[in-house]
DNA sequence: ATAAGATGTGAGCAATCGCTCATATTGGCT
DNA sequence: AGCCAATATGAGCGATTGCTCACATCTTAT
């Protein structure tokens, strides 16, 4: 049940109770990280979850009405950044330099966790995320197609399919070079760009 | 009791037991390949495997040691067209002959079973057979860099990055277009060598 | 025919899973 | 202080899992 005296939703005011659920929702996203990092789809289960947020099992279904809602938190979570990297490109600075910012904000969030990103990547096609929550990989993939159409691209073939190769080839890209371990994020982004604007038949930036 | 068992093993020399062991090894294999493509790693049981085959859960396991021999037996019939087809390529017919291959026969593998084509993909990343080099990515990952190797390519920068690059980016763009249930083999083939030329700076074949 | 080995069977065990719920604890209010 | 709501706890339930093993059935050799 709710508090009468709080209306739902988020309140900037946060009297020590509310604090401490915060703070456990925020224990058990990590834990789930760490875990899923460390041991894979195998460890990641709810008891481990909980007993390594040092939370108890009844507080995380507190908070997370199943496993799948939890899975879908951290995605969100892990997401968050990505998604505001690219949300706040701006219009209208050329292909060049707007491919080279989508590049950039996505090989830095597989940086970060790039174990986790791989995963979660996986888990993103298998949840039964509903109609609300878009995939991150749709969100991108729109972003793509206006930036192809404002440059009257590809001058042959489907827009579409275009946007969704360019999409496909990052993302095989950059997943690959993080479970290597890659960590010069530089040469990294010159790579994909240069894939990337080959697929297009551009020259890639200097 | 069991005696000396028989691995699972083909004999030109088929007595009727055997096979009828071959047989069932075969029935085990197909049902779990059913099982993943239908329900995921969710439905993926062996219990379930055993019953689609319609053998006992105790045949399964006299001809698999676990769960993991069985998804390792059966990556490897997955993978055994492919890895043939990819090494009967001849050398000295150039780099665009010698891609173009390698091309055709990732996206005839992909395509004849593409939901198994990925999740056993990803599985081979897990299991305990990297210790090897018994990978389907490394073994054509070495092959990518002979031919890279024969034409000198690329000018500048690593070779085994880049062979490790085409890699990422075929695979990418196959798994992606086999989510999406595309079916043209013809137009996937053109646009995964329109990427790797690009990425190497060289004109894709007509 | 008979024995011996090869192969097949499936009830069921030990372990683990996601998850519930009765209870305990904490913190804010008067 | 006393009260109530919010939050935390963890034993344990029902279901499911990977897998075993005592036994049945089939094939081959003599």
């Amino acid at each position: 049940m709710t508090s009468r005296r709080q209306p739902a939703g988020l309140n900037p005011r946060k009297s020590p109770a509310q604090s401490r659920a915060v703070e456990t929702v925020a224990a058990v996203l990590e834990a789930a990280a760490r875990i899923l990092e460390e041991r894979g789809f195998a460890g990641y289960t709810t008891n481990a979850v909980a007993e390594r947020a040092g939370v108890s099992i009844g507080s995380l279904y507190q908070y997370f009405p199943g496993k799948d809602a939890l899975m879908v938190a951290l995605i969100e979570r892990e997401t968050a950044t990505l998604l505001a990297d690219i949300a706040k490109i701006p219009p209208g600075i050329g292909l060049e330099a707007r491919l080279g910012q989508m590049i950039r904000a996505g090989v830095t969030h597989q940086m970060r966790r790039p174990v986790l990103a791989v995963l979660l990547d996986f888990e993103e096609r298998r949840l039964p995320l509903g109609a609300r929550d878009e995939r991150v990989a749709d969100q991108i993939h729109r972003m793509l197609i206006d930036t192809l159409a404002a440059e009257g691209l590809p001058a042959t073939g489907d827009r579409t399919v275009a946007a969704q190769d360019l999409l496909a080839i990052t993302r095989g890209m950059i997943d690959a070079a993080g479970e290597r371990g890659e960590i010069d994020a530089h040469d990294l982004e010159r790579r994909v760009a240069r894939a990337l604007f080959g697929y297009l038949g551009r020259e890639p930036p200097a």
